[in-house]
DNA sequence: AATAAATCCAACCGCACGACG
DNA sequence: CCGTCGTGCGGTTGGATTTAT
């Protein structure tokens, strides 16, 4: 038996907010606040409305100070600079934009931002790589396609995250985020010269090894597993996120073709990293 | 001018989590 | 400890709008 729904389905109203509805929800906001209960508070106001609906309505339009469209180059840097290191936390990035709901974040990156940074990487793509397998089949490209998308996007995000070291970004991390990547830091075991090992600058290396079969200087193992199912060093050394970020990619290829991963061989991944410096510098990215 | 395709974005859905009895 | 409830979050949907043909 699953859990209650919030709301009587059949009793309250979807769709676009009228002017009306609108002005009820702001006027008793403003004046009584949300009483710390969302679901009350359309009855309240004889709203037919689910709860939830209210609050995503106050959260993401009608609150005070809401900016909507028109993301500057500096909210550009922020959320890709947050999204390579903490993922879609669409609240927390959208916490150090003022006046940006993670909704407006969220909706900006999958259709606009992830676009701007895959665009110009896919054109060169086609130039450099695709051309030199244009007698594979049709189907075994149709295969590849969204999972060397993804790569893409994923190697695009790798070389914006070696680009901004950790000091550079930290500024614009939340205090609860720097806390923990502080401690993942200082988890590290230090390297020769006594420094712990940046943990998103270790992934990033580790996840180029694995995509090109080179193992990194110095270093043992590229697979993510061994022979018998366990997880090699480098990987047991991501944090949660990164290493599940990594077998979603990985395995995503694995499943759909081994063709894609013949594909991804080290010239073109060479070809890659030289396409996205060049990417990013159009793009008015400091490298 | 008409139509199709692409894009945008507000809103919905379902899950996870913490508070509380 | 367990179950219930409210809240917050990320992913997805679908209608409106814009652009291309």
């Amino acid at each position: 038996m699953g859990r209650a729904p919030c709301c009587d389905k059949e009793k309250v109203k979807k769709g676009p907010w009228s002017p009306e509805e609108d002005e009820k929800l702001k006027a008793y906001i403003q004046l009584h606040g949300t009483a710390g209960n969302w679901i009350a508070l359309p009855h309240k106001i004889g709203l037919k409305r689910c709860g939830k609906s209210c609050r995503l309505r106050w959260l993401n339009y009608l609150r005070p100070n809401i900016k909507h469209g028109g993301f500057s180059e500096e909210e550009d840097k922020i959320i890709c600079s947050l999204f390579i290191s903490i993922g879609s936390r669409w609240s927390i990035i959208a916490a150090q934009l003022p006046g940006r709901t993670d909704n407006d974040v969220k909706n900006y990156w999958n259709t606009k931002l992830k676009k701007k940074l895959l665009g110009t990487r896919k054109q060169y793509f086609s130039n450099n790589k695709l051309s030199s397998h244009s007698n594979s089949t049709d189907t075994a490209q149709a295969l590849t396609n969204s999972a060397i998308e993804k790569l893409q996007l994923q190697m695009q995000l790798q070389a914006l995250q070696s680009s901004f070291s950790f000091n550079n970004v930290s500024t614009l991390w939340p205090p609860m985020c720097i806390e923990e990547v502080k401690v993942a830091q200082t988890a590290q075991p230090p390297n020769e010269n006594g420094v712990a090992t940046p943990l998103l600058e270790g992934c990033a290396v580790n996840c180029t090894s694995i995509i090109t079969g080179k193992s990194p200087v110095g270093s043992g193992p590229t697979e993510l597993e061994d022979g018998g199912g366990r997880e090699v060093e480098c990987v047991k050394e991501m944090d949660g996120s990164s290493k599940e970020s990594l077998y979603w990619w990985s395995n995503d290829i694995d499943a759909k073709s081994a063709v894609a991963t013949k594909l991804w061989d080290t010239a073109s991944v060479d070809l890659q990293f030289e396409g996205i410096f060049k990417d990013f510098q159009q793009l008015g990215y400091s490298l």
